[in-house]
DNA sequence: CTGTTAGCGCGTTCAA
DNA sequence: TTGAACGCGCTAACAG
């Protein structure tokens, strides 16, 4: 391991000043050609890479965007990650991805780093235990623009690229009361994120408007697995009243709900109907097929990096907010 | 937007120097315990964050590093990335996460950005366009370690966390080969990285040992979707010796297969038997559930970073080869 | 216990 | 066209 090579040591060996070379390496027009080319001949020859960080201390951001999710290995959370990351490399930047991992402690911890490299911007999709905000505004308080998707923080003055999780899981909901299903339940996450909390209202709202009594809300906090979700189904079918219809806010969930129906001899979708959120490709490989309602990944992650990249330019301000809605959609499939 | 809080800013306002407070922020003992909580309670009031660029500048490393995945929508790397986000977490580090999308010169990139910003050290999987490790090896020359997992430069002196491709793609063939499927056929990744290479020379040398003189390799360089895979299939039922088994490195082209083997009204594993890599959980609610080979993501992940954390405390030298070798194992189930 | 000073690498003055 | 000097924020060495 050799040191690191600088500006000086160029300046050094060619018996230049180092302002020289830094205005050459930089294409500055007010040097002299030769001079530029030896300089960044050596350069290119010494592997010379710029210390970003005596840059940034002088007040410089650099091109990389934080991204933080609670979870990578989600669907619908590594399916924006890519597409994020190659949306922002088209524009120049670099995206850097952060998992909090469900976990309040980590978030901050994450931004905490951020803030101390001074990333250019954030995007964010918060984790179900994080119910203050403010790790978040230290992000304005030190300028570093912020915009939320999916998950957000309802106190912050910051631009959102949301689902409409309210309407969909109205619609759903009811499409469900239409078919004949009379027992229709729901399964999501923690309320106080507005994305579950937005399915819960859809659907109750929904047994409101078509008189339905039966009304079967069950609100988990643990970790979304198979096993969970077998377990799940043991337990509705234990009760009094056994739900017909199930709509389900993860994958993993509904797989073992599937496969525990199975078990149970319960036919899909005639004795138990499932609808579940995501674009999980283990969806289309069951039989029968689940019928999903798919949050485009696609528009979501180009919204929150064009909404980014204004603030990053200052082409809009920091600090103000402004909330996209992006339209789910129900894919129609064999499990209703 | 204010601006950034500073030592100095904080030592002005309390009338003491600025190097006072720098020490009382680093809870260094020669300070007065009555100035230091002074300094405390106005950093803590004042959200004071140390900027890592000034300190970065003077040769401290950071607790930062970067995992580089060619793929985040992965399930192998994906689940490796979280168990990993999660293993150095509980060390003190915060895992960045940057996908190189299978292209060279985004890696490339991405190692200049982890030079420039004097990342703690770098964990990585090599694109499967990579022929040309010039890149990683600037990493070295830079101090910052190095250790690649799965997808690695041959010709690089640097701790490698491998899958026992070899081994496994062999006893996998050799499997088949036993249960009395004749025409064996092998689709992968470009061999000329390790990974797919080694499991072509697995499966080749098992159709030796057994003298099979069928043998059908399918290098594909292109993104594997569950509609190529389909093609695939067609494909391979147009040529006059049909395979009746198929080992492949891909879970979205091995559920093209089968979703293409129902439509040719072909049987599995009867007609045609499937093994497949990797850890995707469509492949238990497929029906047939898919025999898989799986390959232990924890055990890479907590291999990976351990040796990485060795050389960010110097207790390992950079620059020094040492290979360990991860079991995959064969999970039997209904496709064969 | 606290203050002074110097320097990490870079870019930007201002001066020549 | 080039050089000299300064400062970004921080810490370490030295002085008091």
């Amino acid at each position: 391991m050799q040191k690191r090579i600088t500006i000086k040591d160029i300046a050094k060996e060619l018996n230049v000043h180092h302002s020289t070379v830094s205005r050459a390496l930089r294409n500055d027009p007010r040097v002299n050609e030769s001079t530029r080319d030896m300089v960044l001949a050596y350069a290119r020859e010494h592997d010379y890479q710029t210390n970003m960080n005596a840059v940034q201390l002088r007040g410089v951001t650099n091109n990389t965007v934080a991204l933080i999710v609670p979870n990578i290995n989600h669907t619908f959370f590594s399916d924006i990650i890519s597409h994020l990351t190659n949306a922002a490399y088209e524009s120049g930047y670099i995206i850097s991805v952060f998992q909090s991992n469900e976990d309040f402690a980590q978030e901050v911890d994450i931004i905490n780093t951020i803030i101390k490299q001074n990333y250019a911007g954030v995007i964010a999709s918060i984790s179900s235990r994080t119910t203050d905000s403010k790790h978040f505004k230290l992000l304005n308080t030190f300028g570093i623009p912020l915009v939320f998707f999916d998950r957000m923080c309802d106190d912050m003055q910051t631009p959102k690229v949301l689902v409409n999780n309210y309407e969909i899981t109205f619609e759903a909901t009811e499409y469900l009361i239409n078919k004949g299903y009379e027992r229709i339940a729901h399964l999501t996450g923690p309320t106080h994120i507005n994305v579950f909390n937005d399915r819960l209202r859809g659907y109750t709202n929904a047994l409101v408007k078509h008189k339905h009594t039966f009304e079967l809300n069950m609100e988990l906090d643990e970790e979304f697995t198979i096993e969970l979700g077998k377990q799940c189904l043991i337990n509705l079918m234990d009760a009094n009243e056994k739900p017909d219809a199930i709509i389900s806010s993860s994958t993993l969930l509904t797989m073992g709900i599937a496969l525990q129906a199975r078990e149970f001899n319960l036919r899909i979708p005639e004795d138990l109907a499932l609808i579940v959120f995501g674009n999980h490709l283990g969806t289309i490989v069951m039989q029968p097929q689940l019928t999903t309602i798919s949050q485009s990944e696609y528009e979501i992650a180009d919204l929150a990096f064009e909404l980014l990249e204004k603030m990053i330019t200052r082409e809009m301000p920091i600090g103000e907010a402004c909330t996209k809605l992006v339209n789910a959609q129900i894919i129609y499939r064999e499990s209703c």
